[in-house]
DNA sequence: ACCAAATCTCAGAGCAACCTCAGAGCGCGG
DNA sequence: CCGCGCTCTGAGGTTGCTCTGAGATTTGGT
């Protein structure tokens, strides 16, 4: 398989087209996963790392329109492409308006989608947004870790989401009250910090993250 | 009106929320100027002088995050607290990566509301950025020595803490008790104090700190 | 030069902060 | 229903900080 294939989650909950869909992106060489309803969608749209999203609008669960908008109000960045059946100006400017980037009318011609994908890839990685950690980068938006001549390092959300306060100020000493109120505000344990730092450096080493005792942790080594 | 009085801008387009924040904050005698959309806040933000920032993040005009963003990105360190409905722990990492301090999830609790604020403005006000040590410095907020063109040197609490009181005014000298008194109080032994001069000077080097036999000690060379 | 007081040096005990990790709970897909 | 990955919990084990005390070394006075 290849290793710099572009991700693609298909939502699409008619197997005819989905399995058109997937055979036509997959000749182009991107990777595909489909899922068949807007539940799924959602779920895979939060957990999976993925290059661009391509949804149906009508489907069962969850409807495209509104699987558009709670993954955007999640801070999901990702590039997403509707399909509909409808094409009036009120269903495009809706559509538009959820977050999606692009709305493609069936019955649509292969290689326009295509295309539209293509630029939207191109559009999204010129603008992808990289946290710097100091010789390696955080892509926010596919949760990696990448590093010079070394397999990227894939993140859960709540790695990315520590990682990101961290990193936003290096140098800058963060502490556990802090972090705790910033991404686990439903945990308990105070605990749950130290659990992702320990997390964070079993899968980035020991360097990134410096712990200053007694008051917090820091981007490191500087 | 009180010239000491903390200096807030409050930037928030719901009048009704507005009104009570004013009152709220008002009745603990902040000094609080409020405007209802996010291009006024620009305004304010860049051109007054404030202890703090409280923006809804929800604002017509101008975004509250984005709000944020803008005012960061021109040099503003004023600390900022977002007001918000929403709670995911995405909203949150958002908010505070666009470098807003706090996030606030309505409906709040007044007086959380009030502690939070303090917090900020405490936080803020003790960040004594940097102490000159002649030619280092001494970052407090992260315990670490300066020197250009060298690693930074981390310190210990006690350590740290005790830098701190000898190097508030160069020069003048400082007696044992005086410092066991202001760091070491709770220590049994006076022999602490030369302890931990002895450990900074094995970590910074013999020059930064001088004895004056039968005072007590004093920074740098002079 | 010699002594006593002041100061320096450093090993180690005690302890809180921190790290590590197994596992329970949960939601989802097969 | 089972397995899988993610999240969070809680219970040790470990580390590093703090302070003590005692011997070594320096200082200033005679």
């Amino acid at each position: 398989m290849d290793l710099d294939a572009r991700r693609v989650l298909l939502v699409e909950d008619d197997k005819r087209l989905s399995e058109l869909l997937v055979r036509l992106l997959t000749a182009e060489s991107y990777e595909v996963v489909s899922v068949f309803d807007g539940q799924a969608g959602l779920h895979h749209g939060l957990t999976g790392r993925w290059d661009a999203l391509v949804i149906d609008r009508t489907l069962p669960a969850l409807e495209g329109v509104e699987l558009v908008r709670r993954l955007r109000s999640r801070g999901i960045t990702t590039p997403m492409m509707l399909l509909t059946a409808r094409g009036t100006t009120e269903d495009r400017v809706e559509g538009l308006d959820s977050g999606a980037e692009d709305y493609v009318v069936k019955p649509f011609d292969s290689d326009e989608l295509l295309a539209r994908l293509r630029a939207l890839l191109r559009r999204h990685t010129d603008t992808s947004p990289m946290i710097d950690l100091g010789g390696r980068r955080l892509d926010v938006a596919s949760r990696r870790v990448l590093s010079p001549g070394a397999e990227p390092v894939e993140l859960s959300a709540q790695e990315c989401a520590l990682l990101r306060v961290i990193a936003a100020n290096p140098g800058r000493v963060r502490s556990r009250e802090e972090l705790h109120r910033r991404v686990f505000q439903n945990a308990d344990s105070p605990n749950a910090v130290d659990t992702y730092v320990y997390y964070l450096r079993r899968k980035l080493g020991h360097g990134m993250i410096r712990t200053v005792r007694g008051l917090g942790y820091r981007l490191g080594p500087s």
